[in-house]
DNA sequence: ATTGATTCCGAAAGCGCTTTCGGTCTAGCC
DNA sequence: GGCTAGACCGAAAGCGCTTTCGGAATCAAT
């Protein structure tokens, strides 16, 4: 059976096309009759309108784009589904859609961007996991693309983001971990171009600060965002002359590869050492022991990134919406007290 | 700046709008000279057609549409941002969009469906994890819309799947239990509507069957998708009068909570009771002991779905695509010989 | 020089919808 | 009963591109 159109619709109820239209689109100038008519003739034949059709008419794009963090491969992205499902429950109240947009490189990324923009594809975008100084910003400001960033750059007054403050997050963990007796703390960070990882790197100082504890540069690794690479950094920690006797992790999937770690080298996690990560993951339950994290909020993220940008979309100040959260200690096996005391 | 269109570019070169659009598309009545004076002012304009007019004047939605699975909240489906990521390559070749579509119940998303297919925005669709017998592929074919799907139906003749053979996995899975000298294996099976929970199920007693071993129906246990499931089913397994000394999951979420289930009760995973999961997904490594698994190839399933799909969408004809990957076994610490032989 | 075949391009008709503009018709008012 | 206001709807002009059709120009062949 051939679908219904407006003109197929109109014909049928012998009125003009762009009556339907405006009948169907609520228009205040329609009598209720026609209206109703129109609107159960529509329902009728199952009528929805082309989409297509409409944005060429409309000028909007009545879609959002969401920029795929290149992949670290390893342990796949987790966050990434369930942003995505959010997200999608956001739009999908107005009837939106939703493009994952996949760049492998930074410059494919910056051309994709631009691509979006002018080829009018999406009317706002969403991106994860900014550098310090991201580019995919300016791009998107300089093109007058309403998004929202899932982090924060450095400069991040002028742009609406979402983030959890994880520099908050590290100092918490490093009273924990005072707390708990630990004074030579170990931090695993990762590659300080993401903007994340310095601000918990920051925090991890502030931290220690905080305690008067001294920060010696001996004690911090940098690492990609893999267990493995966490693993050989605990490694190369564990084994220098002044080992820490607590692991800070950037991410809970670094500090699963720094439980490995220690297990191989004949410790047992949360007893000899301490480790805890950050993010929250629900995996963390069943490392060996279960991780102790510091957990974001990140259930209903993509839902409230969503909102977020379509009251952009429509006309809000972004820097109206800057929202920050807090994640909160989760403690489960991986820590404990420092036995050698003192 | 304004966006640079068809109409600008013929005004700036004193030509019709039609030559500039059949220039751009390398018709093959365009001289070289026209083509390339006009490329060449395009690149500098940095024009990119309107793809939503292109749209409407061709017809082709230029675009596909994945369909998510319904959360199974817990662990979050880890293969979804690897499968996107696929595709999202596959489609790059052409520009071609990727929708992510989210459904929460099943009539929504046989609504979801038809609307897709009615408002023409997508030429193809991808869905996951089909039921035994599956509404959304029939209402697929009703509609005339390409579509591939990610695991198989019951029929599975008429239309174009890419799945693995989780029944020989499975059958494996109890040869290789066999071996290690087990002969009371358990089950955990997931919710049978689904077809590959089914065809796992059906892989568990051939292996059975093959080794002359009776089947016992004491000895399987029905869970959701979760850890905390399995590990509910593992420990009714495990505390019945004829308790196994092996178990096999459906998933690898599953069997990380039967992992957690054995623990609980005193016993060694790998040692007093074995473990065996599916999915061979990353994290495996790191739960305690390392869970052994089936390992399924998903490296390049997205971009191989995609690159089918598209084929389809061609005109290729359906049933030519259907593709029947294999697993195999992940030995990792999690399994080991019966100690209470006989 | 005339014809015929090519080559190249302009004109114009859509694709299916939205939206403005103005016209008709009914109702309300003095 | 004539006029003015609304109320309601038809007509038509786009949105930016693709694609068909035919005409003009060019060239070779007779």
């Amino acid at each position: 059976m051939k679908r219904a159109s407006l003109k197929s619709l109109a014909k049928e109820l012998g009125i003009a096309e762009g009556t339907v239209s405006r009948a169907l689109n609520d228009y205040p100038d329609i009598s209720p009759a026609t209206r109703e008519r129109v609107k159960a003739l529509a329902e009728k034949h199952n009528y929805k309108a082309n989409q297509t059709a409409r944005r060429l008419a409309t000028g909007v794009a009545e879609a959002v784009g969401y920029i795929m963090p290149a992949s670290t491969n390893g342990i796949s992205e987790p966050f990434v589904s369930q942003l995505l499902e959010g997200l999608s429950q956001s739009l999908a109240k107005r009837g939106w859609d939703l493009l994952v947009i996949h760049a492998t490189s930074a410059e494919e990324e910056a051309e994709t961007i631009a691509k979006l923009s002018t080829a009018g594809k999406v009317s706002g975008v969403v991106i994860s996991r900014p550098h310090k100084q991201d580019s995919r910003i300016d791009l998107l400001t300089q093109f007058k693309m309403p998004f929202i960033v899932h982090g924060r750059s450095v400069n991040h007054s002028n742009y609406a983001w979402y983030d959890v403050d994880s520099e908050a997050a590290f100092r918490d963990a490093v009273n924990h971990l005072v707390d708990l007796g630990h004074n030579q703390i170990g931090f695993i960070g990762a590659p300080t171009y993401y903007n994340f990882a310095q601000m918990r790197l920051d925090g991890y100082q502030r931290g220690l600060q905080e305690n008067e504890l001294p920060f010696n540069n001996a004690l911090v690794e940098i690492a990609e965002l893999t267990d493995e690479a966490g693993q050989r950094a605990a490694i190369n920690l564990l084994k220098s002359p002044e080992a820490p006797t607590a692991l800070l992790c950037a991410t809970d999937t670094q500090a699963i590869g720094a439980l490995s770690a220690v297990r191989s080298l004949g410790l047992i996690p949360g007893m000899d050492v301490s480790v805890i990560g950050y993010d929250g993951l629900e995996f963390g339950k069943h490392t060996n022991p279960p991780l102790t994290t510091m957990a974001q909020p990140l259930s209903h993220s993509g839902r409230q990134i969503g909102d977020m940008l379509l009251a952009i979309i429509d006309g809000g100040n972004p820097i109206d919406y800057q929202e920050l959260r807090s994640a909160k200690l989760l403690r489960r096996m991986s820590d404990g007290p420092n036995r050698l005391n003192k």
